[in-house]
DNA sequence: ACCGCGATGCCCT
DNA sequence: GGGCATCGCGGTA
């Protein structure tokens, strides 16, 4: 399958949110591959995005990377103990990212069993098995990625992005979750998920 | 099924 | 020192 350009990145945060269901994210380690489908994802649109890290030009360290151009990553720690997965969109200086809220296993289950459960896939429980990458820290334990995907090219060969199938599908628009500190930003239609 | 809560570390004020 | 772009558990139904 062909991987996505620079320049599918290169666009606002909602058109790519949007565009990333239905394309398959490949995590390459230790040449073992891990591949799933893109279900759910949000947009953080940046300066202007009471949500956003970057909001009002907030620049440190942490978000140092969501102003150098498209199609890297940005991950970072929340709660403690949870990673989470976004891929910086737009020119160089505009603050842009897609936060990967759920994907679907399709290759590697083994591998992604392991990582999240230290199991083999067999010996998932059914929960476990539904719960495998359905959250943006689940998804990055079973990827293994972590702080050291921070600032990754998906442009090169560890870890990036597909086209997908052809599957019809809709698009579920909804608000954001876990954002209630963001003001009117909270109710942001911004949400979007794989239906079908 | 839904709800409440505690875990746990890093970032930024 | 406050607060998090979460998760999984254990309680009540």
């Amino acid at each position: 399958m062909k991987r996505l350009s620079r320049e599918f990145y290169n666009r606002d945060s909602l058109i790519v949110a949007k565009e990333l269901l239905g394309k398959v994210l490949v995590r390459e380690r230790d040449g073992q591959k891990i591949c799933a489908k893109i279900v759910e994802s949000e947009a953080y649109m940046g300066i202007e995005d009471k949500a956003a890290h970057s909001y009002g030009g907030r620049r440190t360290p942490r978000v140092e990377v969501m102003y150098g151009g498209p199609g890297f990553s940005y991950v970072f720690m929340v709660y403690g103990m949870h990673y989470c997965f976004n891929i910086v969109t737009r020119e160089e200086g505009t603050p842009q990212a897609v936060l990967l809220r759920a994907v679907e296993p399709i290759g590697g289950l083994d591998l992604m069993a392991q990582n999240r459960f230290k199991k083999t896939y067999d010996q998932l429980t059914k929960s476990q098995m539904k719960a495998l990458t359905n959250g943006p820290g689940k998804l990055c334990k079973a990827l293994f990625i972590d702080k050291g995907s921070n600032g990754e090219d998906l442009c090169g060969s560890k870890l990036y992005i597909e086209e997908g199938g052809n599957e019809r599908f809709k698009i579920v628009v909804t608000k954001r979750v876990g954002i209630d500190y963001a003001g009117e930003a909270k109710d942001y239609l911004w949400r979007f998920y794989y239906r079908r």
